[in-house]
DNA sequence: CGATTTTGACCGGCGC
DNA sequence: GCGCCGGTCAAAATCG
């Protein structure tokens, strides 16, 4: 898939390495969370990734807690995480209208005990910035369109080793399009490949493999075309940051890396600066994520479940 | 030609 | 039991 800058998001490659069970500590389970009074008040980088839920915090604090994350008007945008177990992501996080209803400990109660559920979930919310950043290599599986959410969730596996079981979902924000909540489910059972993991750049969708689907409802055909364009300023926005970034940030190549990788090697230094610094015009990742960017005549041809 | 994406079909869990 | 829904499979298409 398109990850090309795999040193920009550090914490994305946290949540990943987390769940390889290297480097940062692995991800934090709900119950984990609750028996640890673990409170959300830390002050270091790493724990602000998470959010947790202290037993003495009232329902408005878990509700605010719940909130934080998609409303990064109220909070200005960070890759912030939410850690769960052994259950789906709260379906109010899409239909925000229920928040108000919504309280953690029923979440909690809510077991899906199924085997599919039955791993860590860390789910996280990036900016388009940060999403062709993980240093993971994936293969897209599936996409399908979400109840309640113009936006498809795309299916990943980690491509890396056949046997692993590391899942990721990523589906735009249906309260801001420019946000991703990224799903990372199950752990990596092998080591980060600094060298496999950079992915070639993905172009975009050539036009004979883009499909009209004539067959989606008329309201996805309106919208489309809205969607498209809002996606291509956002991509033509965004590449123009990744090549600051990438010509500006280059300390940042150390943050996303755990002790492993603090110290890559010359050769792997120097393939990462003529591999990684690419022309935007060759950069194309939205496709990676939303199903959409790459292929501007994706949304018309999503069906309507 | 291998790797990856696309996409319809299929499966299992859950609510009614 | 039935239908809905999310998640996965797998064949075909596509790319480099």
């Amino acid at each position: 898939m398109g990850e090309f800058t795999f040193f920009e998001d550090w914490d994305l490659q946290a949540i990943v390495r987390g769940c390889s069970g290297e480097g940062i500590p692995a991800v934090t389970t709900m119950e984990d969370n609750l028996q640890s009074n673990f409170s959300h008040s830390s002050s270091t980088e790493q724990d602000d990734l998470f959010f947790t839920y202290p037993e003495t915090t009232t329902v408005f604090d878990e509700l605010e807690e719940l909130y934080k994350p998609f409303y990064p008007v109220l909070h200005p945008l960070s890759t912030q995480t939410l850690v769960t177990s052994s259950m789906s992501v709260p379906k109010e996080v899409r239909e925000p209208e229920k928040l108000l209803n919504f309280q953690v400990s029923d979440e909690v109660k809510c077991k899906r005990s199924s085997k599919k559920n039955n791993y860590k979930r860390a789910v996280k919310q990036v900016t388009a910035d940060s999403l062709c950043s993980d240093t993971w290599s994936w293969r897209k599986y599936g996409q399908k369109p979400i109840k309640g959410s113009p936006y498809p969730r795309s299916y990943y596996r980690c491509s890396s080793s056949k046997g692993c079981s590391a899942r990721k979902q990523v589906e735009r924000s249906c309260l801001d399009p420019g946000v991703f909540i990224i799903t990372y489910t199950a752990e990596h059972n092998h080591p980060d490949n600094p060298i496999r993991r950079r992915n070639k750049l993905m172009l975009p969708a050539s036009p004979k493999r883009v499909k009209t689907n004539e067959s989606c409802s008329p309201n996805s055909k309106v919208d489309s075309e809205v969607i498209k364009t809002e996606e291509e300023d956002l991509l033509n926005q965004h590449l123009e940051e990744d090549v600051d970034a990438t010509n500006q940030e280059m300390p940042d190549i150390l943050m996303g890396m755990d002790a492993d990788d603090w110290f890559p090697s010359i050769e792997e230094l120097n393939g990462l600066f003529m591999q990684e610094v690419k022309p935007a015009s060759d950069c194309c990742f939205m496709d990676q994520f939303s199903g959409t960017l790459a292929d501007p005549e994706y949304s018309r041809s999503v069906k309507m479940s």
